[in-house]
DNA sequence: GCCGTTTTCGGCCCGACTGTTTTCAGTCG
């Protein structure tokens, strides 16, 4: 059973408990277990079977035999029994915003309610009312989410690339008012998740109310809330939601620190605040016993306070990040400026936009010692597959372009080969030995089960001539689940063989994601991180790739490509055959 | 239910906002 399958189990059996009365803290416990794992990297399943679940803070005894039991029985027991109380239904009317455990209890108790049908009619014939506490605002607001639930309204997730697109832009608009002085994007966005709900935006201002008004003024919005001097609320035509918040410039980096998050991070943060007798908030931190308050101008200083070294947004997981914060352990992380080349890129031989010489001349702008064109196989088929003959002569024309290239500058003569159903790879391996770069992926029949994908993938790292597995779990965020394949087995299979693991750049990839990524670096195996370019101006991806290396807490000595070519080269399989 | 440079018991982040209410509980990020 997949992580976030169980996660759903455990966050339903939380919501149960909150609809019964259980103490708060329990509730808090089972969300918290739901969402670490969620984001575990490693097969929770698996874990628990082996009674290591209890090594992942938030999981317990209790909640590790709680998973065990949704395996072996298909349902948790005690969620089956609270289930037999209420109707299961009862659940999604939590889903709400604005409705909360006790309200859609109360709701059931005094009305009736169960489900979101019932809550609806009960709107509609303004009975909701009658609940003491509750009055017309609630009926008003349930049917406007119920709305906004059947349009699937502005809450859903976007990629990180439409919000940094948006963000980058209102950024820009509100630095170029002169009633600004400083603006930071804050939020998911500025940890560089794979996707954020909305865009936080943090500022100072020589006129605040201005500042506000360059934001309601802004051609992107579409609703617009009330400007003040403490920021404004807008959303945009596209549905994504903008906060902005305006601080006196001596509390700009508290306010950044906050609005940054994570929760987990802050939540972390404060828990060991509290114990050095602090009080961190998005205003400054207080000595609870003197009163006296510390207000920060940057987060070096919130950070220094709490004796700890300044930890990278993207790092700020609520994770292990404080305790190597306050051991002055962090991991140097990769820049983007650090990278070399690029090793996975189309052109318009396969699927891509631009020819060869463009996106040579595109990846020499960047700066890059090499760029590998690694287009589709024999086999890839939708017209875009790239037959022995064509791949031959292509490798001539590299030749040719390199003998002429600029100092400092060559192409890599590669293909991205499909990992075939049986495990075999295109290309015979005289053709494949001519290469300088093999990416080998999965881009059919990605239905087969666990074991038989998993094998085949194995099959192609043990290749002799694949040196790198792309895009490894095939999933598409917001749209498509991962393969159904056993990750560490690969990676052990890639540490064995010295075969490398990309994370694909792409924005709707980022694939592997980080915590694979951190397991696999920890185990040895080389990372290199690519954009799957199809276009020149997609090379600009490797931003994605480099945060997610940087949230995996990668530096340059684990990122194979921020070498030259001249001492990537020989890390390759190929080479040491 | 989880967890331990105060603790194996007794705590568990902080503030803003909302809608309702005359001082606050619930919800959210």
């Amino acid at each position: 059973m997949r992580n976030a399958e169980i996660a759903n189990h455990i966050a339903e059996l939380g919501t149960l408990y909150e609809i019964d009365g259980a103490n708060r803290f329990r509730v808090i416990a089972y969300k918290e277990a739901a969402q670490v794992i969620r984001d575990a990297p490693g097969s929770i399943a698996e874990m628990a079977k082996a009674g290591t679940a209890t090594s992942l803070q938030g999981i317990g005894e209790t909640i590790q035999e709680k998973v065990l039991a949704l395996l072996e029985e298909g349902e948790i027991p005690a969620a089956r029994k609270l289930k037999a109380k209420y109707p299961a239904t009862l659940v999604e009317v939590t889903k709400i915003p604005g409705l909360g455990a006790k309200t859609v209890r109360r709701l059931y108790d005094e009305l009736g309610i169960s489900s979101l049908e019932e809550l609806e009619a009960a709107a509609v014939e303004q009975r909701i009312r009658v609940v003491r506490g509750l009055g017309a605002k609630v009926e008003e607001n349930v049917l406007a989410e119920l709305g906004k639930l059947g349009a699937g309204g502005p809450k859903e997730r976007r990629l990180l690339s439409e919000i940094l697109e948006v963000g980058g832009e209102l950024v820009a608009a509100l630095r170029d008012s002169p009633a600004s002085d400083r603006v930071e994007l804050a939020g998911s966005a500025r940890r560089r998740a794979e996707t954020c709900k909305d865009i936080d935006i943090v500022a100072t201002a020589a006129d605040a109310k201005a500042l506000a008004e360059v934001l309601l003024r802004h051609p992107l919005a579409d609703e617009r809330g009330a400007a003040g001097s403490g920021g404004a609320r807008i959303v945009t035509h596209n549905g994504i939601s903008v906060d902005l918040r305006i601080v006196p410039p001596e509390e700009f980096g508290n306010l950044l620190q906050h609005f940054t998050g994570s929760k987990e991070h802050n939540v972390a943060l404060r828990e060991r605040a509290q114990k050095m007798g602090l009080s961190v908030s998005e205003h400054g931190i207080t000595d609870v016993e003197s009163g006296e308050v510390t207000r920060c101008d940057d987060e070096i200083a919130v950070y220094g306070r709490l004796g700890l070294a300044y930890i990278e947004p993207e790092l700020r997981h609520g994770g292990r990040e404080i305790a190597q914060a306050a051991a002055k352990e962090l991991p140097e992380l990769i820049e983007v400026g650090q990278i070399r080349g690029d090793l996975h890129s189309h052109t318009t031989l396969s699927d891509g936009r631009n020819s060869l010489e463009e996106m040579a001349a595109a990846a020499r702008g960047r700066g890059y010692g090499y760029l590998a064109i690694t287009d589709h196989s024999a086999t890839h088929g939708f017209g875009n597959d790239v037959q022995p003959d064509q791949l031959r002569r292509r490798i001539e024309e590299i030749a040719t372009y390199n003998a002429s290239a600029p100092k400092g500058f060559r192409l890599l003569a590669g293909t991205e080969t499909n990992i075939l159903p049986d495990g075999g790879v295109d290309y015979g391996d005289e053709l494949l030995g001519e290469l300088d770069w093999v990416v080998a992926s999965v881009h059919t029949s990605f239905r087969q089960g666990e074991k038989k994908l998993t094998d085949r993938i194995i099959s192609a790292i043990e290749h002799p001539l694949v040196d790198c597995i792309g895009h490894l779990t095939g999933r598409l965020l917001l749209k498509r689940e991962p393969y159904d394949i056993d990750v560490e087995r690969v990676i052990e299979a890639a540490a064995e063989t010295g075969t490398m693991l990309e994370i694909n750049g792409s924005p709707r990839r980022r694939d592997i994601k980080e915590g694979y990524a951190r397991i696999a670096a920890e185990a040895g195996v080389r990372i290199v991180v690519t954009t799957d370019a199809h276009g020149a101006e997609t090379l600009a991806n490797i931003a994605y790739s480099v945060a997610t290396a940087r949230r995996a807490g990668l530096g340059p000595d684990q990122v194979a490509n921020s070498r030259p070519w001249r001492t990537f080269a020989p890390l390759r399989k190929r080479a040491k055959q």
